[in-house]
RNA sequence: GGGUCGUUAGCUCAGUUGGCAGAGCAGCUGACUUUUAAUCAGCGGGUCGUAGGUUCGAGCCCUACACGACCCA
């Protein structure tokens, strides 16, 4: 398709940057030395008035060109760097020839200026500049500069472009950022070692999923692309390393929604001699201290709900809640009055199967999924699942039928899943072995049997707890932001 | 998987009952030495998502498809 405008500006921008070289300025230098940003010069002179000039101090800025206000024999713009914006201002009778090459700069482009600071007698900071040089060219125009780039679907294939002009977008990836290295900083000060285990996994375990696949040609062996961290870093703890975490990508062949995309970000850690209790608290220390570092208190606005994430949170029993939302007066593990109640209460489908007639296990995650989960405003942990569910959770020490486990869940999200883990081998093996009935019954969500895995154990793995906690979710609500899209720089979406 | 909505200039958007394709920004030319969504005068820029269909005539109506957004499962 031929866009003729787009083409004229960009052969417009072309001779422009021929303009530049013949006037003697080199259009692609090799460097810039700024000894200031924009906000170190609004921070610098805070509280000045119109009027006011700092003609001896020299400073030199280095940044994009947002906006231009040609006036002449003067020239206004807008300069962008890292930092944020600062005004600067060009005039003939200062700059002699070089004021002509200025005709020549388009927006987008970068420039570095050296000169003073003033105050227009509007009161905004601008910088004067003594002297000025192209540091590169931009080829394609920007953006409407008032309206930015609104359109979704091209903020997220065209993410530099996004990162230019909407600059609230580089302030939620730099929380995300920021997050992620206070999880570092803070694991690291416990004594947890980082750790990498394989993408490409033979077994991919450790989660309810659909895996990707791939192909290794000189091995001619497919493998998954791993679907959660798991397994492997339980092999580390059976190894003796007793605190061990990783901050990796999953990849999961499923739908993409707003809090799905299918390859996300995972903190999972063990640390042995630990329970669950053990893991708990030190989620609620994790985030309560997290939030109040990234954004000020313990508190935090996520799309106009307030959280409070003072520790302790609030508890919730899995059953014991459920029952509660559904209204459920009997063990919601009594499978038969359970299926009674469903088929009474929910006649819809779920992919061709009758709701009431799904294997107990789907029954409760439904049921969960539907009248639970969606309701949980949080922060709150919803402790202690079904063991049918749970098939790599202990179980619990008191509870007949459930396992030592809890999810931090907030906004209707789950944030994070953390058990006592399973660590006897015999147990371990027939819950694999339930988990490959499933499988043979169709259900491809059910985990394979890992054989290597309960080698490791059979080992023995010391009491642990376990937890895993969605980075890419964490960012949403430091950012408050609706959507995974807006904490993932290059969303999956389907090539146009 | 289902439903609703969207796709028009580089960007943001109008487009009436089916009757010549519009605006603002951006761009070009000119004016302008404190502007800031600068202003003023003039000019250029379109495969209306794609492919069919209906019609004398389609941006608009119909069908299919592509991509996306939102909601539901």
């Amino acid at each position: 398709m031929s866009q003729k405008s787009l083409h004229e500006q960009r052969e417009q921008r072309l001779r422009n940057l021929e303009s530049l070289t013949e006037r003697g300025f080199d259009p692609y230098p090799y460097g810039y030395l700024a000894s200031a940003t924009a906000a170190s010069l609004h921070e610098a002179h805070a509280h000045a008035e119109p009027g006011e000039a700092w003609p001896d101090e020299i400073v030199s800025v280095a940044g994009r060109l947002m906006t231009m206000r040609g006036m002449g024999k003067v020239t206004f713009a807008t300069l962008r760097d890292a930092s944020g914006d600062v005004q600067v201002f060009w005039q003939r009778d200062r700059l002699g020839d070089s004021y002509g090459g200025v005709k020549k700069l388009d927006l987008g482009d970068w420039v570095e200026v050296k000169g003073h600071a003033f105050v227009t007698r509007t009161g905004e900071l601008t910088v004067e500049v003594h002297e000025w040089r192209p540091l590169v060219k931009s080829l394609r125009p920007l953006p409407d500069k008032f309206h930015g780039l609104a359109d979704k679907e091209s903020r997220y294939r065209q993410r530099s472009l996004d990162l230019i002009v909407n600059p609230e977008v580089r302030r939620a990836f730099t929380l995300r950022s920021r997050a992620i290295s206070f999880i570092r900083r803070y694991l690291d000060g416990l004594g947890f070692l980082e750790v990498e285990t394989p993408v490409l996994q033979a077994v991919p375990g450790g989660a309810d999923a659909r895996p990707f696949m791939t192909h290794h040609n000189a091995l001619d062996h497919d493998f998954h692309l791993r679907i959660s961290l798991e397994l492997y870093l339980k092999r580390l703890v059976v190894g003796g390393f007793d605190m061990v975490y990783e901050i990796g990508r999953n990849f999961r062949n499923e739908g993409i929604s707003y809090k799905h995309n299918p390859e996300y970000t995972m903190l999972e850690l063990y640390w042995a001699g630990k329970d669950y209790l053990d893991i708990l608290a030190l989620v609620e220390d994790l985030y309560g201290r997290l939030v109040q570092e990234l954004t000020g208190s313990m508190r935090l606005v996520y799309q106009g709900r307030t959280l409070d994430f003072t520790p302790p949170w609030p508890r919730v029993d899995y059953t014991g809640e459920l029952a509660a939302r559904t209204g459920i007066d009997f063990d919601v593990l009594d499978e038969r009055r359970l299926r009674t109640w469903a088929a009474e209460h929910h006649a819809e489908r779920l992919e061709g199967t009758p709701i009431a007639e799904l294997p107990m296990h789907a029954l409760l995650a439904k049921l969960y999924d539907v009248h639970v989960e969606p309701f949980l405003e949080g922060p709150v942990f919803v402790m202690d699942h079904p063991e049918l569910i749970s098939p790599l959770a202990k179980r619990h020490r008191s509870r007949p039928g459930l396992v030592e486990r809890f999810e931090p869940v907030a906004v209707g999200m789950e944030l994070g899943n953390a058990f006592s883990e399973l660590n006897d081998p015999i147990d371990q093996r027939r819950r694999f072995e339930e988990q490959a009935a499933r499988r043979e019954a169709g259900d491809d969500e059910a985990q394979p049997i890992d054989e290597e895995f309960l080698v490791a154990l059979e080992y023995g793995m010391p009491p642990t707890g376990g937890l895993g906690l969605g980075i890419d979710r964490l960012a949403m609500l430091l950012a408050d932001v609706p959507s995974i899209r807006d904490v993932i720089l290059f969303p999956l979406l389907k090539p146009e």
